[in-house]
DNA sequence: TCTGTAGTGCTACTTACCGTAGCGGATAGT
DNA sequence: ACTATCCGCTACGGTAAGTAGCACTACAGA
């Protein structure tokens, strides 16, 4: 279906977020966390292509699959949005901020704020 | 049944790139630009499709229809990415930036020009 | 040791969407 | 009136995602 915002699906991204929200999980925990009833070979199958797809990771305990995520929120979320720019606006950032800060999904001053915050992370960092 | 939504194939996006680059398009017209071949009902039902997903419009002139974008690239862009700043991030832009320049897809200083560009080019139009 | 059960892999059905296109009907120009 | 255009409608095949069944194995308890 080729989906602009992740490549997953509906079920695939909720799983996600129990996924980043609570650490490492097993197939059955992540059942009894979603809101719906879902059958076991279901959500195990649902892990099975979000690892395939990479976005999760596992190691056994016991004999038990223990899933983690493999990337961060902000990871995937980063390539989804370089998949955006790419794609829609030819690679120009400036257009997706500026039709944020038009579309007021983002406040120019809070964008300002925003980037000073993380200039400044960052050359503490290096 | 007639939602709005973000997603598009791939031609769906080939298509709009068009409509997006030239400005009002006969259906002919996208036919002759695109790379591939297609026939022409195909691309008609393209733009059709387009149209029900609200990203074109249309206007007649003689007894032929002319598309036009519904909405600018950047707005698309900026839905798309506002999408997957919920959908993802339980709606921290903050997270997203930092996950972008942590991925190298934008470089921190740049980000800093370009929200000052932004917020000057603003205050100059308020 | 035998057996039940938890957990796994594999396969499969269903639905929705998209790429692709054929066909019939209307309309304008010659 | 004939033909070239352009439109609407219908459709077929592929693929991804939601959902689930089933057979197999390994460990725990009787």
């Amino acid at each position: 279906m080729m989906e602009i915002s992740t490549d997953l699906g509906g079920l695939e991204r909720e799983v996600m977020q129990l996924v980043w929200a609570s650490g490492p999980l097993t197939a059955d925990t992540v059942r009894e966390r979603l809101p719906r009833r879902l059958k076991e070979s279901t959500v195990r199958t649902v892990l099975k292509r979000l690892e395939d797809k990479g976005f999760v990771t596992h190691s056994v305990r016991g004999r038990t699959y223990v899933f983690a995520a493999a990337e961060s929120r902000g990871e995937v979320a980063a390539r989804a949005v370089r998949r955006i720019i790419d794609w829609m606006c030819n690679g120009s950032v400036e257009e997706v901020l500026v039709g944020m800060v038009d579309s007021a999904v983002l406040d120019s001053a809070q964008l300002q704020r925003l980037a000073e915050k993380i200039a400044k992370a960052k050359q503490r960092r290096a």
